[in-house]
DNA sequence: GTGAAAGCGCTAACAC
DNA sequence: GTGTTAGCGCTTTCAC
């Protein structure tokens, strides 16, 4: 039985196909494929053409090991279902493009157990460098980012004591400078509504500062609600008739973030409160999507793509030599949108 | 000068290290560590001893070099930023998360060079299987997908001709099922809304269908709006606001996503239209955030998380060996909402 | 401008 | 149950 004239390669092809194919050195070879050093014209597109022809991909796991280079940036967020997270990606991607550089994405799903594998598996490919959402892990964590001696920049928060470098804004401040913004205009009687999380420490740090300063003024979220799971928007809905079923002579209403805010703000609309003259309104994030609502939500816009971007643009300097330590903190932009501005300027 | 006791390990750590820590020979560390083969507790132990004491994290690349596996899954996508991609990605992690196998995601923004590096890129690293939005890839990345012996799941559209294996829906039939639904309510002024993007050809093909099916009932598509970029919500506004303005006889609007469609329920609700009396929508995707709005817009739910879980299970089925073209063609159902039923059944 | 030799850190295969 | 040897496919280094 005579075979087929071209079989398929059954052995994925390397550089030495290349060579041979071509009758340059594997060394010439690997110079052409990755541009580096002198090659004459006639060899580099001998060797181009060879390589086009077979179809060669280089195996990048020899080359990193050989070489103890791998142009990978481990990017690891708790989710990829709130919005937030790919946008911060998407803002590293962007600076990332113009380099050698890749984002490798690991989600943790909010869970430490979770981040500390996602951390050990991507350390395990030796990454150029780590950009880790929060500043709150595990010491086994820590240590694991310690040891790998590669550049770590913690993202979105910067109240805590980061590893090496941190890129985000204070949710500290974020939550006093609402709860100013909330008192200035007049508002008194206040309920919060969040997600039902002890591991969202964000989300804690802004309801302390928001406390905080209410209580300085002698003033105090008088009722809450929390919720996990389930549709955002409808759960921002159930939550705001819940509370203002319980206490109906709340005058606002902070949510923890702009979905359920955006959820609540549609409920209060359809049951004709007065926005804001009766009832006030907040959310958390500037989320896009609020820009087609009604009304605008009153919101904080967290800058992600921007925190994203700034991460990257740290990973890639210190690809290049120096640096350690960075710290980048960005200011909240707060928006008064249509339902927190009582007092017209 | 003395030298501070506790040097930190300038060369990062190897199986060597943990050997000589542990007394033991660097297979046996090997085996301990990946759990493979009889090691008897008391190495067993030492080993792991050891190994945490130093805070040894194993290179995988050197790994899989030397066996040749490499348990990265490359799950390629247009986008982030539209939430279906995640979607379909969580399904995809979920099914991985009890298996050796790992996600490692690419993102092309919708172009087909862009498509054609990241598979490139992901290639090299000599990727287990390959996950890959759409059913339309450039001739070359067909090629280099062929060429890679690797199982490789086109995903989301099952209308054309797989590299291998292929899960999704048929968008053809999504689009005349819609029409049909639409007729069969008694609609016959018919505006359609979507995006302005040539390369999404689910999109086109579902406006295909749909066309298609209208026709064959001598009906046609009285006017249309596209957009690109911004908020969807926002320009689902805009754009209704534009067309019907336009085409004030027209009695029914087919957006081609949820949330631009959501938009124009917004505004049409304002505006005051009896819905789905005088004007009927739909939408197509079956976004969770719809259930939030004041009515539930009509659409056509995609099965995103279950397209991930079904391309998943056939890379992990193959990693174990056998199969090969595996088919599978799931069926959107229809959800009429508040915003298409007229006739009560 | 090009090539030959050595070795990156691990695992397959086999010996004991 | 444990150890030894060879080598994965590339790049570094140095020689020419």
């Amino acid at each position: 039985m005579a075979e087929s004239p071209t079989i398929p390669p059954r052995r994925p092809l390397t550089l030495r196909d290349v060579s041979e194919a071509s009758g340059v050195s594997e060394m010439t070879v690997s110079r052409v494929l990755r541009n580096r050093g002198d090659v004459s014209a006639a060899t580099r597109d001998k060797v181009l053409e060879a390589a086009r022809e077979l179809g060669y991909v280089p195996n990048k796991i020899a080359g990193a090991l050989a070489s103890s280079r791998v142009n990978l940036v481990a990017v690891i967020i708790p989710s990829l279902s709130n919005m937030v997270f790919p946008e911060v990606l998407a803002g590293v991607a962007e600076t990332l493009d113009g380099t050698e550089l890749q984002p490798v994405v690991g989600v943790t799903n909010y869970s430490p157990d979770r981040e500390e594998k996602v951390l050990y598996e991507m350390l395990s490919w030796r990454p150029s460098g780590v950009i880790i959402a929060g500043i709150e892990h595990s010491e086994t964590a820590r240590q694991m980012m310690r040891a790998a001696e590669v550049p770590v920049v913690e993202i979105m928060d910067v109240d805590g004591e980061p590893v090496d470098a941190v890129v985000g804004i204070s949710h500290r401040r974020a939550g006093r400078k609402m709860a100013e913004a909330i008192l200035k205009q007049g508002f008194e009687r206040i309920g919060f509504l969040g997600t039902q999380m002890p591991l969202d420490h964000r989300a804690r740090k802004r309801f302390e500062g928001f406390t905080e300063t209410l209580a300085k003024s002698g003033h105090e979220v008088l009722d809450q609600e929390f919720y996990s799971g389930g549709s955002a928007l409808l759960k921002g809905r159930e939550m705001t008739a819940a509370l203002l079923e319980r206490s109906p002579d709340i005058d606002f209403l902070y949510y923890s973030n702009d979905l359920i805010g955006a959820g609540g703000l549609l409920y209060c609309l359809e049951r004709g409160y007065d926005i804001p003259g009766q009832l006030g309104l907040a959310g958390f994030n500037g989320v896009e999507l609020l820009q087609g609502l009604p009304r605008r939500l009153a919101t904080m816009d967290t800058e992600r793509h921007q925190i994203g971007r700034e991460a990257a643009r740290i990973i890639v300097a210190r690809a290049k030599g120096g640096g350690g330590g960075e710290r980048v903190e960005l200011e909240p932009r707060i928006s008064l949108g249509d339902t927190l501005r009582r007092y017209k300027p």
